[in-house]
DNA sequence: TCTATTTTGATACGATCGGATAAATCACAT
DNA sequence: ATGTGATTTATCCGATCGTATCAAAATAGA
């Protein structure tokens, strides 16, 4: 897999460093096994990045990048579409990204358990403008008849996104305790399917045939 | 708050420790920590409990039992209950003890992250079984039709218990993003309004007064 | 009140942590 | 070929980690 981070030392460091505080935090992750799982010798980390906060601001900065280019992927198209279509489009495009690189959601989630500075940090910089405007975007398609009216648009976001990113998140909960590896891409299509049906209400003025046909045109992210 | 463990040095420890595994995980906690919490000496912990392990899984072992009496605290009243009663009535269990202890699971997603003995021990003892019964439950309400019934019944699953606690599980979040305190009553009941809404699809012989009706008879856990 | 047992407190240990330092090595223009 | 700045490596430091030890203190039963 080419993810344009396995030439130097700075970028092989960033990469382990999103798979290390994805999978431990911040806390659990020791920035001697960062430099280990990259290969290179562990002070090399005080060169290229100040310290083990900014080498996690950088893994951060890095993952919400490629949330923000793989969700607006088909920015330039939604113009075409219809409220409902770029509901199924951008929320496809998110629960592709969240079954790819389920570390952002993970490396939010250690934070977001506790008061710290870099919660402080992470608020200002991504999840509040991200989140404000998501919930705007929700509130909207409740207008437009998209999603249920009479549910509070922040509520109805969060279930939203963790509905959508969950059991990615419990992937090794349900290897282990089904033996379901669900980022087989069969697994991640039914996903989708089972989101799309369960939070979007079937289309009152047409039968299930449309929204059949749309699915068709599912952004697919490599 | 009465918890009943305000009294001896163990009881003082393991509520300190609930808190602080639940805030920072086990790796991110030190038993020093959850000492200095309790208000005993460090090395108290290696006599009421053997290691930093075994209090962390008396912590769980004593979370997952108030789970369970939460949840299972109407079960005589079930036989005189509708199908889609009993899966408002043990939903509503579920999120009211979310908002009530969101320790419980932000623990278990602080082990989900990844491989280590603390997973298998919390997989075989509490995951697999709890999580195969309510996916159990899942399937037989679905063949009810009180949930859809053309979605996987884990992934059914999944999505519940995601959209149940996960506003709880980022509170500290939304209270910093938004001001909000998702913990507030209010707060709380607008959730559980806002899940059933979503996930139970309206009773197709009937008008929304008969679920308004019914959500007065919601139980309260306190 | 005496004694046996339980519980607590003070301290020490080896390991590992993040970070700092300086020497060694490399890339590359002149 | 040589010098120079960029990068890597090898160590070291103080702090903190989990845990072990053992004496002091508290407690309970006779």
């Amino acid at each position: 897999m080419e993810t344009g981070l396995e030439f130097d030392t700075r970028s092989k460091l960033l990469k382990a460093a999103v798979v290390q505080f994805g999978k431990y935090g911040f806390a659990g992750t020791s920035v001697r096994k960062i430099a280990d799982e990259a290969g290179v010798n562990h002070g090399s980390i005080k060169y290229h990045y100040s310290s083990k906060d900014e080498l996690w601001r950088s893994a951060v900065a890095y993952l919400y990048e490629l949330l923000d280019k793989t969700v607006h992927a088909d920015e330039a198209k939604w113009k075409d579409m219809t409220p409902r279509e770029r509901i199924i489009n951008s929320a496809t495009h998110y629960i592709r990204f969240s079954a790819k690189h389920p570390e952002l959601s993970r490396i939010v989630f250690f934070e977001t358990m506790h008061e710290s500075e870099r919660l402080d940090w992470l608020t200002e910089n991504y999840i509040r403008p991200y989140t404000s405007r998501a919930i705007a975007r929700t509130a909207l398609a409740q207008e437009e008849g998209v999603y249920p009216a009479d549910i509070p648009a922040m509520n109805m976001h969060y279930i939203n996104i963790a509905a959508a990113k969950n059991i990615f998140l419990m992937a090794p909960e349900i290897k282990r305790a089904f033996d379901i590896d669900v980022f087989d891409d069969e697994q991640i299509d039914a996903h989708i399917d089972a989101v799309l049906k369960l939070l979007l209400p079937p289309i009152n003025h047409s039968s299930d045939d449309a929204l059949a046909k749309k699915k068709n045109d599912l952004p697919n992210v490599d």
